[in-house]
DNA sequence: CTCCTTCAGGCAACGGTTTGCAGGCGAGCG
DNA sequence: CGCTCGCCTGCAAACCGTTGCCTGAAGGAG
């Protein structure tokens, strides 16, 4: 009662098509791959003979004899940031126009589930890695590389080249330096960096430097790092702020989703954005602009960025050099939960 | 200046594995798939040479021979959907520890790219496809069928097996049943049937019939069907509503998003949620606990979703059949968004 | 008219693993 | 002691496009 269609047939192979089209089962391969060393009329027969047929060449031996595979792999930290998962969207798409199709892992920011993803994706025969973000486990990347499988990796700018990404620590230092010159002397950070495993939190950094060149501190206690990614975490966030006594003017958030968590936190508790509190985010998310106020946030282009990685990805694909790249630009986007600091 | 790392030997092949273990490749691969077959002593000597040699068999030439790719295509029809891609997520995570990889592609709700999808899965020979959500291009389905690909549709529950996935009109009746329990009598329906190119509109249908069941009527003027997803075009719907001169006391939205939206706009607008208006969502994703009031919505476990999925993938992919399904079941989740209608 | 070049397309090997078949060897049974 | 049965392992074919090499034909130049 399950495959009644009657026209199961076994899909056609080349050599099915060669004998329709009266040619040899090379001439079908070269028809596909190679049709410029064709004359007209046999790749004519060729052509239809497989569209007759609804003839496509089997991946998996394509790939075993050619050792391409038409396969990219992706390895992303997680698929519930919006970010990653609308760039998987885009860079999947331009791929399938490419005739390439996409492998996806999500690592859950999960060391161990990085480095898996990267020897099964290895073992797959994948003809290029993308890597989404910061690494997690070190020997992620020199893996694949050792393997012989070309990575680029993407999102985060890092020395190693390539890399397609954003100065995200050179962004946080724009948006610190817009709330100093709107006269904002007591800063909060926002940023799961437990969660993120990301050790180095160098975004931390920026935004203490760009602090000191004003002469002014971030204490620990300033620094919310322990929570998600979500908008609840950002209304708790702003929570535990207070609850540690901090009363900070101006809120730095590493996404927009906290940034909105805090905004509506802060609208609870009967502050005024911006004139009681400034927040800011980051990425631009639709949700940016679908707040009262609109969230002051970085762009981080994603068309940009995708469209750049597709690029890289291929040369990669094709055994090409993909050249020296330099980060991509961000922007400071000014909106209004932003504003001058309130008198004290 | 690339590769200076020196220690880029190709990958070793089961040849290698086979010579340095004294044995012949079949042994080696029997090592893998049928280690009861082995002596202890030769299997252990097998997988030690396989870990000296860090050995992986090449995934594309084990599916040229044995017909299993050990790969998994999943077709969504957006990853900006939240749902949808902690879904992948999810998915992807269990098959991985089945030793599985995943093919993914997003339709973007374009039928062309759908059915293209389809095919390239098939050409890159997945053992099993995963549909999400209602098919886009009706041809979709019957031509993973005629090219020997088992698949599952999931997430909407349609009569066409194997599928596992939630009833929605059932659940859209049960909120507009709690909805009419609670009194109110003017409705809205917000759902961007449209952009989901949708043409059945079943649950419009759904809410129809509940409505019809209390002798109310839904007029066209109070179903919002053409925005998008987000938070934006939640805040949108209830302009057009109210341009409309439609003033409903209850909105029915098809996502929290919307919902979100639609309660944002509410209270701008100096609406008080529950009081002059009810809002609810659908699929209680975080954002419905992170607003204020929280949203009522309809709870579909993602978890036994993803779980059911994946046994179900395991099931066609190694050849067994699925037994009947049944839709999996609803929750309707009350919170602070719904309450009873406004005296008029 | 012959020779050389160019182009189209066939032949057959190849890629790396799996698997049907068969053989060797030891143990158990008659 | 001989035979049979089972267990373990090797041999070689098979999976199905791709590609290097080669041939044959056609066209152009001398």
């Amino acid at each position: 009662m399950d495959n009644f269609t009657g026209d199961v047939r076994p899909p056609a192979k080349s050599g099915d098509v060669a004998r329709l089209a009266g040619v040899s089962p090379a001439t079908v391969s070269r028809a596909f791959n190679a049709p410029h060393l064709l004359d007209q009329q046999t790749l004519a027969r060729v052509r239809d003979a497989a569209a007759r047929l609804e003839y496509r060449p089997q991946g998996v031996a394509r790939s075993l004899r050619s050792r391409r595979s038409l396969l990219i792999g992706v390895l992303i930290p997680s698929l519930r940031n919006t970010y990653f998962a609308q760039t998987v969207e885009r860079v999947q798409a331009l791929l399938a126009e490419r005739g390439y199709t996409v492998l996806i892992a999500s690592s859950r920011y999960d060391p161990a589930a990085e480095m898996a993803a990267v020897k099964a994706m290895a073992a797959q025969g994948v003809d290029a890695l993308l890597l989404v973000g910061r690494p997690l486990d070190a020997m992620s990347r020199p893996t694949a590389t050792r393997l012989g499988l070309p990575s680029l990796r993407a999102w985060a700018w890092l020395e190693e080249p390539p890399c397609i990404g954003f100065d995200h620590d050179a962004a946080l230092r724009v948006v610190t330096q817009h709330l100093l010159s709107l006269g904002h002397r007591h800063f909060a950070l926002v940023a799961p960096f437990r969660a993120l495993h990301d050790p180095l939190r160098s975004r931390l950094t920026a935004v203490r430097e760009a602090l000191a060149e004003a002469g002014l501190a971030l204490p620990p206690a300033a620094v919310v790092d322990d929570g998600g990614f979500g908008l609840a975490d950002g209304r708790q966030a702003l929570r535990v702020l207070h609850g540690r006594g901090q009363t900070p003017t101006a809120v730095i958030c590493s996404n927009d989703l906290l940034a909105a968590g805090v905004v509506l936190q802060a609208q609870a508790q009967g502050l005024a954005v911006p004139k009681d509190l400034s927040v800011s985010g980051y990425n631009d998310l639709d949700i940016a602009t679908a707040l009262d106020p609109a969230l002051t946030t970085v762009a981080t282009p994603m068309t940009d960025h995708a469209t750049r990685v597709v690029a890289a990805l291929l040369d990669l694909a094709q055994g090409r050099d993909v050249g020296t790249l330099t980060p991509l630009p961000t922007r400071l986007v000014v909106r209004g939960s932003t504003g001058p600091a309130p008198a004290r």
